[in-house]
DNA sequence: TCTAATTGTTCGAGAATATCGAATAATTAG
DNA sequence: CTAATTATTCGATATTCTCGAACAATTAGA
């Protein structure tokens, strides 16, 4: 069993953070992992590839934007906010306050 | 004389912004723009291509984080403030907060 | 236990994007 | 009108994105 690499906060620079953030599919994930808390990658509902949302999420755990644990057969990603938030004050605040204006 | 292309605020959409700002040579032009107020292409300090760039300029540019005016042959670069903290609230904020804490 | 089902990752190919140096365009200065 | 300044465009190379197919890991059921 492989682990999944997480950067320490001291690692998470925020050039790396906004890329991640800087797609919209991934905009989505973000959306919806900071509504439902939890999800599996396969819970995300969309309808492009799997390996390529399997590359998001790799994006957004590896810059730091979201946490993976293993649970089986499948991954449960969640946002890291405190840390984020102490990193970057109120800037996942102020994505997600955006994303929630527009829908 | 070629028109420089700035998307309308209703056309500047969260992902491109946030694209536009997740590279550290773009992330750095934010910066010396929020403390300088305008600058230059060429005024910007840096060691890459000035074809690359003019590329992050564009970027920038298009994605609506900068307005661009010509003046003579060169041209002025200056935060569009105002409007991505209508369309964005706090997001710009906590984006320089951040640059300034680290430096 | 052995097989099948579920969940994700990895791999290889083609498309899209980034970077560089050289050439080009546009404007100003002398 | 020539030279200097500022920035964009172009062609080549390198990296990254997306997809489908194959693979790996774990769980469920006969």
């Amino acid at each position: 069993m492989k682990i999944l690499f997480h950067p320490e906060p001291q690692q998470i620079s925020l050039a790396a953070v906004l890329y991640a953030l800087g797609d919209p599919v991934r905009l989505d994930i973000v959306n919806q992992l900071a509504t439902a808390g939890e999800l599996t990658c396969n819970a995300f509902d969309c309808d492009i590839a799997k390996s390529t949302l399997s590359h998001h999420f790799k994006v957004l755990r590896e810059s730091g934007v979201i946490y993976s644990r293993k649970e089986g057969t499948q991954h449960l990603n969640s946002l890291r906010r405190e840390e984020l938030d102490e990193l970057f004050p109120g800037l996942l605040a102020s994505v997600l306050d955006s994303l929630k204006a527009k829908s």
